[in-house]
DNA sequence: ATAAACCTTCCAGCTGCTGGAAGCTCAAGG
DNA sequence: CCTTGAGCTTCCAGCAGCTGGAAGGTTTAT
């Protein structure tokens, strides 16, 4: 099938597929006139990489879980410590933006956000509180 | 002050402080000998852009926010509606990042983690599930 | 006098696409 | 049969926000 069918199957762009296969993410065959032909099996994959995307694996982890989602005799062991990796991550990014938050909060509470100059949040950036 | 000092006083390498230059975030005075030449003023300001990024505003928004900071007649409201447009954000990554959490954590939960290839985290990727 | 530590500019690369231009191919309608 | 439009191709550029490195000038300390 052509790259447009694959995109509609894979949910990814069609762009995005070009340039997943540029990267050597996925490949594809030709047909004769140059256009990429894909399988069910080559959309799967994208598919998978989709998914995997969506649940924050950068490129390069997608890259290893493509290769463990090929590997018929993959340790699910292995699977895992990446997925608890990327759980780390996530947990960490959560924690640092919740901090954030509460920075940012506290600022803007003790803002009035009137007509006036004076402000804390300003003052709070510049270091003087 | 040199770059190097002033780097070492607002928290900023040098290079980013050169690249805020090029982008006409923070300017400065050059000496004789092509240095840049930092006041005391304009380690204040490279400060309070290095806060700003920190606490998440984007560089764009640091712009904003440093022409607020410089000006003597702003009104507290608007530099306030940047901050709570920004708290927004935020918000919205934190709750996109538990759910992500969430799946992932699911997927994990379900893995035995052994030598055995079968793998609920990779039959999640791939749509199976 | 020389070496180390600064400073300068410029160019490239990181992640992960996305947009656009120029050009080829294919399917359908008149 | 011709044309039109959709879909495909490649290549180049750009987004954010730096960061690394090369090649070279300056300053400072020994």
């Amino acid at each position: 099938m052509n790259i447009g069918t694959a995109s509609l199957k894979s949910g990814l762009p069609p762009k995005t597929i070009r340039y997943y296969e540029e990267i050597g993410l996925i490949r594809s065959d030709r047909r004769q006139n140059g256009y990429r032909d894909y399988s069910e099996k080559d959309v799967r994959r994208l598919h998978f990489v989709h998914r995997a995307r969506d649940l924050g694996f950068s490129v390069e982890e997608c890259r290893q879980l493509l290769s463990l989602y090929d590997d018929e005799a993959r340790e699910s062991s292995e699977v895992k410590a990446i997925a608890e990796l990327k759980l780390g991550e996530i947990e960490r990014k959560i924690a640092e933006l919740t901090s954030l938050k509460k920075s940012l909060h506290h600022l803007v509470a003790h803002c009035h956000g009137d007509d006036r100059p004076d402000c804390p949040i300003i003052e709070g950036l510049a270091g003087r509180v």
